[in-house]
DNA sequence: CACAGGATATACT
DNA sequence: GTATATCCTGTGA
């Protein structure tokens, strides 16, 4: 179980750690193997033009879970980062499957393992993820966040989904994973 | 395999 | 009104 101190430091730090760390909300998840960071000078960042209703977990203090809903839909959430007060987060895009696989192909709908949680809205709704955690610390214990004791092969590349600043390579994932949201070409 | 289109909350023009 | 840190389904190469 890693503390809050883990979060307190930069964000490109704390993505690239997190990559094969554990990630399970009461019980239920798996690995991760996909993460994008989003830093408070980049233009595709929630936090960029300043604080909003909606983004509002992001300037608060690390170590908590920033969820929002995307495209009216789907939720995402994200790990909030030193410094504080400036929104500087990592989004978890992807986890490997690990805890409570039928639970999560009940809520997904699918049987597919590698479509349970490829993808941020995907892994949300596999961890019954919602706004309802929006702001709640991660050393609770109804979030379990765990680093790993190996060091998994980390490559980089750029981000999905985005049109601003597109030419940083700031997504993170597991070499040779069959659980990315995509393939991953290092840029 | 590669698209296009729909669902629809929130923020910006 | 338009765009977005998405996913699913349908169509067609």
């Amino acid at each position: 179980m890693i503390g809050r101190q883990f979060f307190d430091r930069d964000v490109h730090e704390v993505a690239v750690e997190l990559i094969g760390a554990a990630f399970l909300v009461d019980g239920v998840g798996g690995k991760i193997v996909e993460v994008e960071a989003y830093h408070h000078e980049d233009p595709a960042a929630h936090g960029y033009r300043g604080r909003t209703e909606r983004n509002a977990t992001m300037f608060g203090p690390p170590g908590h879970a920033y969820v929002y809903r995307s495209y009216g839909i789907h939720w995402c959430v994200n790990f909030v980062c030193e410094p504080e007060g400036v929104a500087d987060a990592v989004l978890i895009r992807a986890l490997e499957p690990t805890h409570k696989l039928s639970l999560m192909r009940r809520r997904r709908g699918v049987e597919d393992e590698r479509a349970l949680c490829s993808g941020p809205g995907r892994l949300c709704q596999a961890l019954a993820i919602t706004g309802a955690h929006d702001g709640l610390a991660l050393d609770l214990s109804f979030f379990q966040v765990a680093a790993t004791t190996e060091k998994p092969e980390v490559v980089r590349g750029p981000r999905v989904g985005i049109s601003r600043a597109t030419d940083l390579p700031w997504r993170y994932g597991l070499a040779g994973s069959r659980y990315l949201s995509r393939t991953l070409r290092p840029a």
